[in-house]
DNA sequence: TTGAAAATGGAGTTCATTATCATTTAGCTA
DNA sequence: TAGCTAAATGATAATGAACTCCATTTTCAA
């Protein structure tokens, strides 16, 4: 996977530097959805010397990339998805302790393809989330 | 609608104030996603004296009731949307010149709450968003 | 090897959101 | 209906995440 970010650094021209291949890989090492602060974190034990902005404009370059992908989930913070460690999934949220859940369905998957197409849509992603109680909260 | 919210004050034991109906009225009347900056222009028109802090409490009131929903579409300002009027739809969204179509689908929500109940979750809403190209900017 | 262009990183700016607090108001009670 | 008390208001300040700036460093092609 970072071999791929290599190959679109190198297709765009971009320079490729020490720091944006260890965020790069601290990034999808990581599996769950980190915000800007925790990746800083993680990539600070190892290297105290990297900046914000890097790795605010790494994170940048690899959400425009298709690499991986900003969300919400209502916390303040912009966290981000490795999109090619996991494929596309989907998340179930528990308004209560804030545990998150993925899954994967493809007939809903199908149905959203279709929906989209009925209104001359092209889907490029998406974003699908279930808020509600998780079997803990929920008894 | 607003006598929904009525209600709603009245079993919260909180105050029925002219601000909060009128901000409230404001809302429901509104069939856009309205931000805090745009809601608080609309109310200013005719009651100048109000407030942004007063529109900012209304609004997060009633989405703790459930009358309004808080969204994000990635223009780092969040909206909210009119649960009440319009019932429940989800967005196309076009990633080029940013239209917002609504749209509704029963089979996509039956198969969420089916998925979500296979988890153990109990969904009390959700969030669907297409981002892709829409008819006019896919040719 | 070298120089121009790009990238870095620390600090600063911006802006939406949230908190503070003195003043006003709603609505219960006598 | 006047008075009282707790809640609500509204102007402004504080907070914090997102993004930018610019002097310095680094990449990489010639």
């Amino acid at each position: 996977m970072v071999e791929e970010f290599q190959k679109v650094l190198e297709s765009k021209g971009l320079k490729s530097t020490q720091q944006r291949h260890f965020i790069a890989e601290t990034f999808f090492k990581t599996n769950t959805h980190v915000s800007l602060d925790e990746l800083l974190k993680k990539v600070k034990r190892k290297t105290p010397n990297i900046g914000y902005a890097t790795v605010f404009r790494t994170m940048k370059l690899l959400t425009e990339t298709g690499l991986a992908m900003e969300r919400q989930f209502g916390d303040g913070q912009t966290r981000f998805e490795n999109l090619h460690q996991d494929g596309h999934h989907d998340h179930l949220i528990c308004i209560k302790c804030a545990k998150i859940v993925e899954f994967q369905n493809q007939m809903i998957e199908d149905l959203q393809a279709e929906t989209a197409k009925n209104f001359g849509f092209k889907v490029v992603r998406h974003k699908l989330e279930l808020y509600g109680y998780c079997a803990d909260c929920n008894s």
